[in-house]
DNA sequence: GACCGCCTTT
């Protein structure tokens, strides 16, 4: 059976019974087939149409009142309806000719740019006929004005006047753009009456507009039904059908007409290829668009701007700025010029990329070929300069651009914020609300995340609560970013608290969510809870995403499961640095440094580039083996082997080590050597050398050194309380006045352990730890009190301090999982602060005496006790 | 035929 569009009356209604005007926006008042309703269907429409037709045949009213406050409006008033008069095909000869100079004069005004004058010609006309239409139709069409176009073309169907085979094109370009499939639906109606369409038909534009139509609508199925019944195809029909299918993502079908195309005679052109390359680079299948790139060269067709701009923008839009870049090059080698989309995407890559002076070198080809006021240049140059950092340039960039769209304010307003200066961010958010400029989600969004992340937890919780109440709608991004800042804020709980909240609030988590909740599973609780979300993405097929494989491996790392962090990382498809990286750390974190430079080795032999990260973590893994001069040697090559240069955790890596062998006088001098200023990761990795190997001159000095750089810094402040608590000796600095025996430092310490799937959280100088546990605790002590009498002084005097700030919480943990766990089942715990070695030997003898493994993880390191000793040998 | 901004892993 033929598929037909909805019928087309040969009868139409005298022009002055129908209004004239119809809404520029929105739809219809009435359907425009239902202003022909008193004919007889002609022909077999498509369901949806008859359905509408035949409900309204009924015959009218001959005349319809309408007052003209129910006009509806449009922005340019439509002429009014004619006098009742002459039909336009009944003129006289005079008033034809008027007809032609009036129709002459509309296309004279169009050509000079005079589109009002046009317009009112045009609207003072007595009688107007199908080329009087056409001249003033034609007049928007090629300044794209489609709205009015559409808005035309339902008035001169109305007023009587049949569109010929060129003005149904121009027509159906309109409803295209504007995807208005009611009319589009009656042109192709139309032109099946007029017989444009016909088996026999030769038009192959009529019918290739009918084409384009039904596909920018998103009507594949009728676009087929259209491209099938085509007498005749050309290479634009094949076009269009391909980019029909390739929106609707019907890959295979796409393949199967670029075939078909070749098969019948009609070899693929510049834009078929630029169809399929750009539709696969947006739609993130960016290999299968190489792939196309080569076929396309192969084929002998050229690549031009736009193929080259869909590759770079898709490869921006992969996170793969690099390729991105390449594919930038390439594209100038052959000798095409980029306009300014090209630039933007490029200036993107370097945003991404962090590459400051390929960005500027970017911002002077922009000048040069004058993109530069143009704003999708200026946006991607705002970003640019503030995400590497040059704040300053980014606002003077922001400031030139002529017209600001939403993504220029929301450029600078992430700039601000992402750099830190929320004060600054948060001007700029409220200059936008005084200048009328709309903010969106994302507005919100940036500042929600941008206040979070800066510590301040309490203006972004304010601001989420806000945002609705503006009449902004909360997206799940707005969610992640609560999620994600209360995670990098080592907020793990409350983290999980607004994952579940959200899901109750049937807000979708999507893959960010995940990314960003998993450490916060890690941080918390065991490898159990680790493998429920592991199972979560598995089932939502999540699994496959690399950057969540990445942070499972991570995650199952951290919460002690070094077996599940392997097999994550074994199975990874699409491993990166990252990845690398990530299992490298997994293998140091569980005391194997062997493994860890094993991977290391693998890494190298798959060509995977070592970063600054995996060097970090080489000199770790040598330090712990005791190979000083191996890394050393890495250290002193780096810049020479990888182009890395040495930053403060390479230092702090070689200090640690130089530490660990007992080098002091080394290590100390190392420092005061360093061409970077030391940071507290680098005097902490001093103090604690000087502290395990009892040198108290030296840590009472590496004490100061930290003291000055910030007493105000609480991170800084629990170093020196925990020192002080170590060595049990008074510290010579002032800071130490500060606070009461560190109590408020010491209640910040928590940790969390987890027995049959269920999470229990304790806290140090817990009052409300469950008596029995507290008995329990007790009694543990009691079994292994000879063992503990044998214990060194420095112990005893964190004892005493013990009894001052409260039982610690893992020695509360432990207690409870004794005897609430089945016997031999491994203890895992995970804390917020590090361990004291009162609590470190007290595990030690547990793990003995209870045959139990137990496995603590610290800010500083993972405690892996078994049969009496720790993974980490006593220092950490 | 292409279009920049938010939330993400070591």
């Amino acid at each position: 059976m033929e598929l037909l569009p909805a019928p087309f009356p040969s009868f139409l209604p005298r022009p002055h019974q129908l209004p004239l005007s119809r809404p520029c926006h929105g739809r219809l008042q009435e359907p425009i087939t239902a202003a022909f309703a008193q004919a007889p269907p002609l022909a077999l429409p498509f369901q949806e149409a008859t359905r509408r037709s035949s409900s309204s045949h009924t015959p009218r009213p001959s005349t319809r009142p309408c007052p003209p406050a129910q006009r509806p409006t449009t922005t340019h008033p439509l002429p009014p309806p004619l006098p009742p008069g002459p039909s336009p095909s009944s003129g006289s000869t005079g008033s034809e000719r008027l007809i032609v100079s009036e129709t002459k004069l509309i296309t004279v005004h169009s050509c000079a740019g005079r589109l009002g004058d046009a317009r009112k010609v045009f609207e003072g006309m007595a009688c107007r006929d199908l080329l009087a239409w056409s001249a003033m139709i034609g007049a928007y069409a090629i300044r794209g004005l489609y709205e009015e176009v559409v808005a035309l073309a339902v008035a001169m169907v109305r007023e009587g006047v049949i569109p010929d085979r060129f003005l149904i094109t121009r027509i159906l370009q309109a409803c295209a753009y504007t995807e208005d499939l009611e009319l589009g639906t009656a042109m192709h109606s139309l032109a099946i009456r007029r017989g444009f369409m016909a088996e026999g038909a030769r038009d192959v534009p009529v019918g290739n507009s009918v084409l384009a139509m039904y596909v920018k609508c998103g009507e594949l199925g009728r676009a087929r039904a259209a491209f099938d019944m085509m007498g005749q195809r050309d290479l634009c029909t094949w076009n269009s059908m391909i980019f029909g299918c390739c929106r609707s993502n019907e890959w295979e079908e796409a393949r199967r007409l670029l075939d078909d195309m070749r098969r019948q005679g009609t070899e693929p052109g510049l834009v078929t290829w630029n169809t399929l390359v750009s539709s696969y680079a947006r739609s993130g299948e960016l290999d299968v668009a190489m792939e196309m790139l080569e076929q396309m060269e192969e084929s002998g067709v050229a690549p031009d701007v736009v193929t080259w701009t869909s590759l770079v923008s898709g490869f921006v839009h992969g996170d793969r700025g690099g390729e991105a870049l390449w594919c930038f090059a390439r594209m100038r080698l052959a000798g095409v010029e980029p306009n300014g989309m090209t630039i933007a995407s490029a200036i993107s890559a370097c945003a991404s990329l962090r590459l400051l002076s390929q960005g500027m070198e970017l911002h002077c080809h922009a000048i040069k070929v004058g993109s530069v006021n143009n704003v999708l240049s200026g946006n991607s140059l705002v970003d640019m300069y503030a995400k590497c950092g040059e704040i300053i340039a980014a606002k003077r960039v922001f400031d030139e651009i002529p017209e600001k769209d939403i993504f220029s304010w929301n450029s600078m307003v992430a700039g601000y914020a992402q750099a830190g200066y929320c004060g600054k961010a948060y001007e700029l958010f409220c200059e936008m609300e005084s200048l009328g400029v709309r903010r969106n989600v994302i507005t919100w969004n940036i500042m929600i995340s941008g206040y979070i992340r800066n510590g301040d937890d309490e203006r972004a919780f304010e601001l989420f609560q806000m945002m609705e109440s503006c009449g902004v709608k909360r997206d799940t991004a707005s969610w992640n970013a609560l999620i994600a800042g209360s995670v990098h804020n080592g907020h793990s709980d409350r983290a999980l608290r607004i994952f579940w909240q959200m899901q109750s609030l049937l807000v979708r988590p999507d893959f960010i969510t995940i990314l960003s909740i998993i450490p916060a599973f890690a941080n918390l609780a065991g490898f159990w809870k680790v493998r429920e979300i592991h199972a979560c993405i598995y089932h939502n097929n999540l699994e496959m995403d690399g950057k969540i494989a990445n942070a499972l491996i991570n995650a199952y790392s951290k919460s002690g499961d070094l077996a599940g962090a392997c097999a994550v990382f074994d199975r990874h498809s699409s491993r990166n640095i990252i990845s690398w990286n990530c299992i490298i750390l997994a293998h140091l974190l569980h005391g194997s440094p062997s493994e860890a430079l094993d991977r290391f080795c693998e890494m190298k032999q798959e060509g995977v580039r070592p970063d600054h990260t995996t060097l970090t973590a080489v000199i770790k893994a040598y330090g712990l083996q005791g190979k000083v001069s191996e890394a050393k040697r890495i250290f002193h090559n780096m810049t020479h082997d990888y182009n890395i240069i040495p930053d403060l955790d390479h230092y702090t890596a070689i200090v640690d080590l130089l530490g660990r062998s007992g080098s002091l006088q080394e290590a100390y001098e190392f420092i005061g050597n360093m061409p970077l200023i030391p940071n507290l990761a680098v005097w902490e990795a001093l103090l604690t050398a000087a502290t395990i190997h009892g040198n108290a001159r030296l840590a009472n000095l590496t004490a100061r050194e930290l003291s000055s750089l910030d007493p105000s810094d609480p991170r800084i402040q629990r170093l020196v309380f925990n020192y002080w608590g170590l060595t049990g000796k008074s510290v010579d600095v002032p800071l130490m006045t500060v606070y009461n025996g560190g109590r408020e430092l010491e209640d910040v310490d928590s940790c969390s352990v987890e027995i049959k799937n269920n999470v229990y959280l304790f806290s140090t100088g817990d009052n409300l730890a469950l008596e029995s546990t507290v008995a329990e605790l007790k009694l543990i002590m009691i079994q292994i009190r000879m063992s503990l009498l044998n214990i060194s002084n420095e112990t005893n005097a964190e004892e005493e301090k013990e009894e001052l700030s409260g039982i610690h919480c893992e020695k509360l943990a432990i207690a409870f999982a004794i005897s609430n766990s089945p016997p031999f089942r491994s203890i895992r715990i995970i804390k917020t602060l590090r361990m004291c070695s009162h609590c470190h030997i007290f595990a030690k003898l547990v793990s003995e005496k209870y045959e139990r493994q137990i496995l603590i993880k610290d800010s500083n390191c993972l405690h892996k006790f078994e049969d009496g000793k720790c993974s980490c040998e006593g220092y950490w």
